[in-house]
RNA sequence: GGGCGGUUAGCUCAGUUGGGAGAGCACCUGCCUUACAAGCAGGGGAUCGCGUGUUCGAGCCACGCACCGCCCACCA
């Protein structure tokens, strides 16, 4: 027996080469054809190709090769993140390695060293992509802070200030320690821990007795300026107005009454760190009270701490809890699980403390980009994505864009001696409210995704106004992990509305999330990563592709390499079949003028494939369009079309020769958007008409067989009886012809006994016949429904009768 | 605390307006059959998480509960 296994090894690689270099995957602006553009989530520029990335190239490849071969003209736009503090860390740990911080060497050497260490080591995803056969246009490639983009960046700051959205503040802010900078909300993950909480009495200030408040964080009292306590609390109604001792500080502090303050937690009396905590930051403002900060930006006790300046914060919490049970204020502490703030970079807890930072007023930019998805302009898939998204858009808040970092875009904002400020997208000669030449620029950046929220239209060429711009913005489809719903879908359809006054694409696609097959989170760090090079190492890209697309039905998936090892097989299935085909065409053209019902039947069911795949990719379900693509492969044409026609095959039947290769070309396209490799492959062994199966054109609706999808059920049902009990029901002439090539291939026999086939249809004339005897179910059911039951009823009591005789 | 998703065969999961409980893998049986043993033909295996309700009829709809996962959130 010959041994034939497809292997892609080789294959894949010769056919990314020769497509990427023919240029199928490069777009003008000029060429006919309607526009279509999806832009690839930019990777960070450090980044490496995993798991969640192979998934969404997979779907947006699949997207973008099917609109290619339907005649679109398609541009899948690539590029790079600058990453702020993922790629600063990344060069800080070299540094480090070296023995050096940034600030030994300073910002300008950093910056320089950063864009060396890019040019050598970063970047390298798109190779990566590559080897998927991602189809990106390799030739626009672009990076938030390539020339162009940073012209962007620095007109969408300049906007937004100029429209008095953007401003300067001194606010509690989520300060990461570690990386040394303030992050937003979006970018804190709270995660529960175990803590303890410390119940610390507060000397009344006049006359005796004492208040106990419970805390987590007993080193921010010596920044306490205020208790507060509920207005409606009966317990310390008559303490509001009146003073608090803080113990250790020696500080009195004002009693008041707020709302925020629960009764039923602790002891229902709350310490005020307006510079600490952002609860305590809003009442205190509201109230007036003084904002103190005794920890500093490195995360330890400053100056303020009087005897524990310098120390840690656990240092000082040992000390602290030293010091009141020495002096009897310290009523107890117990054990307390509560979620605490981590820097989603770092992982550090963050440290909430007053800065200086520049923010960003959202509410009226994110009124019309709520509208466009109330009014269905922009749709999420799945639909429930739409009110997560709605949900946050409505609650929006000032966003802190300012970035205490020095790998990023530089704010582009200047102050004088006086302290005026001026924004120009160029360094200004002079202040623009005093005209003061000495001017000094703002030393922050701005956060990464106030850039990459220009990623639709800064890659086609804005703030010029380009031919790219103009032919594919709008772009069609973003496709996007569901953690990144907040940070950059909603901020790309605000910049996208605010500064091209139209939506930036119609469709989100939100994928699955690929879990490890344990079901924990893919990380490196768990050890439960999985490099999906690897499987295309193993099984092919298009079995990857494939796979991956299989797997990714509901909002989280298990990685399961069975999938993979499916799409390896499928791939071999076609690979084989083809082989078939081939192997016994000589010199005949594709033709598609069917003679025989089971060439009918294939047409009407690559048809209805077609159809299928159609509905399925439009609503973005990608599980049950390769489904359907394995079943069409092996069931209807490997099992069923080919096997019947085999024999004609080798008896050289040139007309079931000419219908057998039209039949695969019109299977090889629709196979085309997930495995374009294996398909790409044999076509080019084909006597097709276009050169390149890649631009070929998707297949037409031909509905000239639809009748006739259903052909072989009859035979199918007589093979399987056939089977079972060696007793075949009446067929038409052409049916009986199928059904004996069909199971002589199979080499069945059956045993000769109807009993068991005769029971079978007993009991299914005997449950039909129960339905049709209820008559609530035969005057309520829909009569479609009680037909379909009649018809059943007699056709199971012909063949039972065929059967007994 | 609020919201979303999940729970179907041994495993991983489909199940599209309510009408025959499915696929792949695994397992069992028979086959090296002039495309494919990475294959072909067949088989066993499911109280559809639990409960109540609506309906002639519920995996699907409604309400409640349990467990798992995720997101949002200023109870220290």
């Amino acid at each position: 027996m010959m041994d034939t296994r497809y292997n892609p090894e080789g294959v894949e690689e010769r056919w990314q080469q020769t497509w990427e270099a023919e240029g199928h995957y490069h777009a003008e602006p000029d060429t006919t054809g309607e526009p279509y553009c999806i832009a690839l989530p930019p990777p960070n520029v450090t980044g490496e190709l995993h798991m969640g990335h192979a998934l969404n190239a997979s779907i947006q490849d699949m997207l973008i090769r099917w609109h290619r071969m339907r005649g679109f003209n398609v541009l899948w736009q690539p590029g790079y993140d600058h990453a702020g503090i993922a790629t600063q860390n990344v060069i800080e740990r070299e540094l480090a390695k070296e023995g050096l911080s940034r600030h030994q060497i300073g910002r300008e050497a950093f910056v320089a060293r950063t864009w060396e260490w890019l040019e050598r080591y970063g970047g390298i995803i798109m190779g990566q992509l590559r080897r998927l056969g991602a189809s990106v246009d390799y030739r626009r490639e672009r990076m938030t802070m390539d020339e162009g983009y940073v012209r962007a960046v620095l007109r969408w700051f300049v906007h937004l200030y100029d429209k008095g959205y953007l401003y300067r503040a001194n606010r509690i802010v989520n300060w990461c320690p570690v990386c040394e900078s303030a992050i937003s909300d979006l970018e804190v993950n709270h995660i529960e821990e175990d803590d303890t909480l410390t119940w610390i009495r507060y000397p009344l200030a006049a006359g005796s007795g004492h208040l106990t408040i419970a805390t987590v964080r007993p080193p921010t009292m010596l920044a306490d300026t205020g208790v507060a306590v509920n207005p409606n609390d009966d317990r310390y109604k008559d303490l509001v107005g009146k003073e608090a001792i803080v113990p250790i500080a020696e500080r009195r502090v004002p009693i008041v009454a707020d709302e925020r303050v629960e009764m039923e937690f602790g002891s229902g009396a709350l310490k005020i760190t307006p510079g600490h905590d952002p609860t305590d930051f809003e009442i205190g403002r509201d109230h007036g009270l003084e904002e103190l900060a005794v920890i500093g930006l490195d995360g330890r006790m400053n100056e303020q701490a009087g005897e524990f300046a310098g120390l840690t914060q656990e240092e000082t919490e040992t000390g602290i809890v030293e010091r009141l049970r020495e002096q009897g204020l310290l009523e107890k502490q117990e054990p307390y699980r509560h979620s605490v703030g981590h820097c989603d970079r770092s992982g550090n807890r963050i440290e909430p403390l007053i800065t200086l930072q520049w923010w960003c007023d959202m509410e009226e930019l994110a009124a019309p980009a709520i509208q466009a998805v109330r009014d269905g302009r922009v749709r999420f898939y799945s639909a429930r994505y739409t009110d997560v998204y709605l949900n946050w858009m409505e609650n929006i808040r000032p966003w802190c864009v300012s970035r205490q970092l020095w790998w990023g875009h530089r704010i582009p904002v200047w102050y004088c001696p006086d302290g005026h400020t001026t924004a120009a997208e160029s360094a200004p000669e002079v202040c623009g409210t005093c005209g003061s030449t000495e001017l000094v620029q703002d030393e922050d950046v701005l956060d990464t995704w106030f850039s990459s929220a220009l990623w639709p239209f800064a890659t086609l060429g804005w703030p010029e106004q380009t031919p790219e711009l103009e032919t594919w913005y709008p772009n069609d489809v973003s496709s996007t992990d569901r953690g990144i719903i907040f940070l950059w879908e909603a901020r790309m359809q605000m910049a996208g509305i605010e500064l091209m006054s139209e939506i930036p694409f119609h469709s989100i696609n939100i994928h699955s999330t690929v879990n490890a097959p344990d079901g924990r989170r893919m990380s490196k760090s768990l050890g439960t990563g999985i490099d999906p090079l690897e499987t295309v190492k193993a099984h092919g890209a298009d079995a990857t592709r494939y796979g991956l697309l299989k797997m990714s039905s509901s909002q989280d998936v298990r990685f399961n390499m069975k999938m993979i090892e499916e799409g390896r097989r499928l791939a071999n299935k076609l690979w084989n079949v083809a082989r078939l085909i081939l192997a016994n065409t000589e010199a005949v053209e594709p033709d598609l003028r069917p003679r025989e019902l089971e060439e009918r039947w294939i047409l009407a069911r690559l048809d209805a494939t077609r159809a299928e795949l159609e509905a399925r990719w439009s609503a973005f379900e990608f599980s049950p369009a390769v489904n359907a693509l394995y079943h069409l492969t092996f069931d209807d044409f490997c099992d069923w079309y080919a096997e019947a026609i085999k024999s004609r095959l080798y008896d050289g039947d040139a007309e079931a020769q000419a219908t057998a290769l039209a039949a695969l070309e019109r299977l090889l396209r629709l196979l085309h958007p997930v495995m374009p490799h294996v398909s790409e492959e044999i076509w080019s062994q084909l006597p097709a008409r276009e050169s390149r199966l890649i631009k070929a054109p998707w297949p037409e609706p031909d509905d000239r067989y639809a009748e006739e999808a259903d052909a072989l059920t009859r035979v199918q049902e007589a093979a399987e009886m056939v089977r079972r009990s060696g007793v075949a029901p009446t067929l038409e002439a052409d049916e009986q012809r199928i059904l004996a090539a069909v199971v002589r291939q199979a080499g069945a026999k059956g045993d000769g006994d109807p009993t068991a086939e005769i029971e079978r249809l007993r009991k299914e004339i005997s449950r039909a016949e129960g339905m049709l005897a209820n008559d609530r179910f035969v005057q309520r059911a829909p009569a479609e429904v009680v037909d379909a039951e009649r018809e059943k009823l007699a056709r199971y009591r012909r063949e039972l009768e065929a059967l007994t005789g």
